[in-house]
DNA sequence: CGCCGCGTTGACAAGACTCAAATCTAGTGG
DNA sequence: CCACTAGATTTGAGTCTTGTCAACGCGGCG
């Protein structure tokens, strides 16, 4: 789960140290740019080369809270990039049934689900005010024939989705509400680590109800867990505002 | 979720319908040297390329009743697409809880979830005697960055992999146990009407216990869901013999 | 023939859901 | 700036589904 793993090992050669501290500062100055963050920082690209990466994104900014990114069904044309905010992904039943499969937050890609038909399986909403980088996936897949380093990070990309819904089959399939509340909370604290803010202070952007459903819970029993873990000493939590206190007590129930 | 969609629309033009069918003759004939059929069929690649494909590939035979294919930890080094036979893919929880996430049969590709961290997040165990064709993921890279067809290809197939997770994470988060165990069953049928089989009749190669696992439920609730239809007339079911009586009512089951 | 793994069934308990009511919060309009 | 309202959250009480524990039956194999 390193994000820069492929950057800062065995890619650049010890002696130049100073160099990649230089090259890795113009790959971010190039970088922010687009900010590819999860796309371009962890490949190795030169700076030649993810200028190409630029060329072929766009910027789209200004989607609020509520909006559509993409809906279920939509035609699929690009990949996305999320610059800044956060977005939730749902799937629909016939039924009317619909499920949160994930919270993606910043430098996470969004909609490798429509490649397989070409449309959209999902919905994607901003859950605040948030911009996106457009890769458009035709683009895309050409230049990671040129570029056998982003073709392998497209395929991690991928592979990794499909990890973290194994982790959630998981989640949902064999843990009780409380554990999997507290896998949730970690899992966010994780990621928010890894983006350099406070793993143990955050403010939720989403609703007991978003939460559950993402959780396979109704929004009672999550209030109900939260509440729980606030009697026990484990987190502090007023609405959407939430501290984690006791990490290792919540580790312990998730039983890891 | 067809599987010839590719060949059979577009890709070839009308009026040579016969060409089509000798031309799709030949790619079977290739083919099935090697029953890449998931990998292999649907792109349309010239036989020429389908050689090259065959020329990476190889051969693995013999794995029983139980045999691992490969080990959650085991370094990633080639993706598996099932030549005969069918595996379960299971994952395993620090404290002993394990969750098995994919039942695969013939022509569908395993190994996927390795790509990101370079080794097998997973187990992968025979449900019964099976070959593999073994693709050296550096290979299959190489020759999708020459093949355009081949490289869509891939990514459609991670990409259905990871619809096929979110179907799973909408079932286990929000159906109940007759519901998820309806929903078991037609996939499964259609699954083997997509190979030729009755959807039907069929043999299950599984145990209460492992269906439960993967549908997020105990065994004893799995038996009693099996009794439950075939009181109600939707099923027969003797051990793992199943025969589907109703698949109208079993889908309204479901609510589609 | 007896053992053992797998599957079925019953009785009961625990966890999560449903329904309902009371607060609380944030955003709106005056 | 403040009152108001719609939506979000918390909490309680009772119900329902599923899990747990236990007994029993079936069928294959040594």
């Amino acid at each position: 789960m390193k994000t820069h793993s492929l950057l800062t090992s065995a890619h650049f050669p010890k002696v130049s140290d100073m160099q990649q501290s230089v090259s890795h500062f113009r790959l971010k100055a190039v970088c922010s740019n687009c900010k590819l963050r999860e796309l371009c920082l962890p490949v190795g690209l030169s700076i030649g080369e993810m200028r190409r990466m630029d060329d072929i994104s766009h910027l789209k900014r200004g989607y609020a809270r509520g909006d559509y990114l993409y809906r279920s069904g939509d035609r699929f044309q690009s990949l996305y990039a999320i610059r800044s905010g956060s977005f939730k992904t749902q799937v629909l039943h016939e039924d009317g049934r619909e499920q949160v499969t994930g919270f993606q937050m910043t430098g996470e890609i969004i909609g490798l689900d429509a490649i397989c038909t070409d449309h959209h399986t999902c919905d994607a909403v901003a859950m605040e005010s948030s911009e996106v980088c457009e890769l458009p996936f035709n683009k895309l897949e050409a230049l990671s024939r040129e570029l056998p380093s982003l073709q392998r990070h497209l395929h991690k990309i991928m592979s990794r989705e499909i990890v973290r819904d194994q982790g959630i089959m998981l989640l949902l399939g064999s843990m009780r509400a409380e554990e999997r509340l507290a896998a949730f909370l970690l899992n966010l604290s994780q990621r928010l680590a890894a983006r350099g803010l406070s793993p143990t202070q955050f403010q939720l952007r989403m609703s007991r109800q978003e939460i559950g459903s993402y959780l396979g819970l109704k929004l009672e029993t999550v209030s109900r867990a939260f509440s729980n873990f606030q009697d026990n000493g484990l987190i502090s939590v007023k609405a959407r505002a939430v501290e984690l206190l006791d990490l290792p007590g919540l580790r312990t129930l998730v039983g890891k």
